[in-house]
Formats: structure tokens, sequence, C-alpha cells
DNA sequence: CCAGGAGTTCGACGCGTGTCGAACCGTTGG
DNA sequence: CCAACGGTTCGACACGCGTCGAACTCCTGG
């Protein structure tokens, strides 16, 4: 079952609490690894950041809450992927300018 | 004298940081009225946020310390306007992105 | 079936931050 | 010259956030 993780409508996603979100080093890095990742998504432990696995699942919830990343579940693993869609509709040449 | 409070140079713009000062509505309010003001500049007094003096001066230090905005000392005034030309430099479409 | 691995959740802790009133500083109009 | 005005600074306060270890859940390979 390809079980996606509760995120916020593309409509409702808040210009402030985005740039919270990627307003921190760890979850830009995050956001980075994404962008630059092949197949798109990569599992939460796949990213090596020095932190705790607590507060590494920490910075992936505020980035799916801020509705910066989709989760899916699949099996034991978190397949974690950017919005570039939704963010692009919402706040075009945002992601694009962060990302360069 | 056309003094000029404190910067960080271009080059020193930190994304994170500004995207931190960015990332809070008091202080996206004013980047957008800064943006929208004809002059280009405005006297930190001019943008009613509804909050008191003290916080208001926190909001545009934190602007500024940031590199997002240049504050212009002139008698009794602060003038404050976006830094559009060095954000533009370091961050291209960044501003774009947000102003829209 | 069960050990172990992937992630989450739960306190707890320290630090940062947004907020305020009050005191302060610099300039200027009268 | 001085009162008044525009802003800043200084505690103080409450709340939020990044961080951790430990306990927990859920799944899967053997």
């Amino acid at each position: 079952m390809p079980a996606l993780l509760d995120q916020p409508e593309t409509r409702d996603l808040e210009l402030t609490t985005v740039l919270q979100a990627l307003g921190d080093p760890m979850r830009l890095r995050i956001v980075r690894e994404l962008a630059a990742c092949e197949a798109g998504e990569r599992t939460c432990g796949s990213i090596d950041l020095g932190i705790s696995k607590a507060t590494r699942s920490h910075h992936y919830r505020v980035l799916r809450e801020a509705g910066v990343t989709n989760t899916r579940v699949e099996g034991t693993h978190r397949y974690v992927s950017l919005r570039r869609d939704d963010l692009d509709e919402r706040f075009p040449g945002l992601l694009e300018a962060i990302l360069s």
C-alpha cells in the first residue's frame, strides 16, 4: 500500500511557514540533498546529518508539515521527496532560487 | 551626513539567515510594504504593524542584520529600504519569488 | 516467531526569540 | 534652550525550538 503521511493541501501552503522550515541549516541541507537526488526520493536515514534519530525525525516532520516534502511509507522505510510541483505552483521561482 | 547603519557585505549574506529573517509574519509584512513603496524607502514608524516601538525596532534590526534591508539615518528618522540589488546578486530570483 | 532495524514519540533541557514597558539618546521646531 | 518626537536599548517574561536518550511501534529477514 503506497500510504502517504498527512501533509497540507497545496492551496493551504503558507509562505511564512515554508520560509521558516527552510530557514534552518539542517533542513536546508535535507532539501538540497533531496533536490540533488536522481531518484527524487530518499529514505530518512540515508542522509547523514550527524544528529540523533530523534532530531532528524523532528526536522523531517517540520518539512512535511510545512508542505515542503512528501512522505511515502513503504515497509519499515519512509521515502521522502520534494513537493516541487506544488511549491512551484504556489510560490513560483522560490525553490529554484533557494536551490541555486 | 548620509550615515548608514552597519550591515553585512553582500558576499557575506547567508541564505539560512535571510530565510529566517523572512520567515516571520511581521517582517514579511515590512518587506512587502517596502517593496510596494514608490519612493523605495520608508521610515520605521510609517508602517503600522500594531506592535510596540520596541518590538518594531527589534524586527527592523533582524532584517538589517540579515542583510535584507538598508538603513539610512537622517535627522531623527531612519529610512529603511530593501537591498534589492544585493539580494538579487547573491540569491537570484529569491526576492521576486517571495514578493509575488 | 523473534531479533533487529527504521522511524516516531516522549519528557527534559538550554537557548533563542517575540513581546512589552520603561528608561534612554539625538535631533529639531518653536 | 528645551519639550517633544522618532528610535534604540534594557531587563523581564513566556513561549518555541533544536537537541538528546530512552522507550516505543511497526515491519521484515532468517
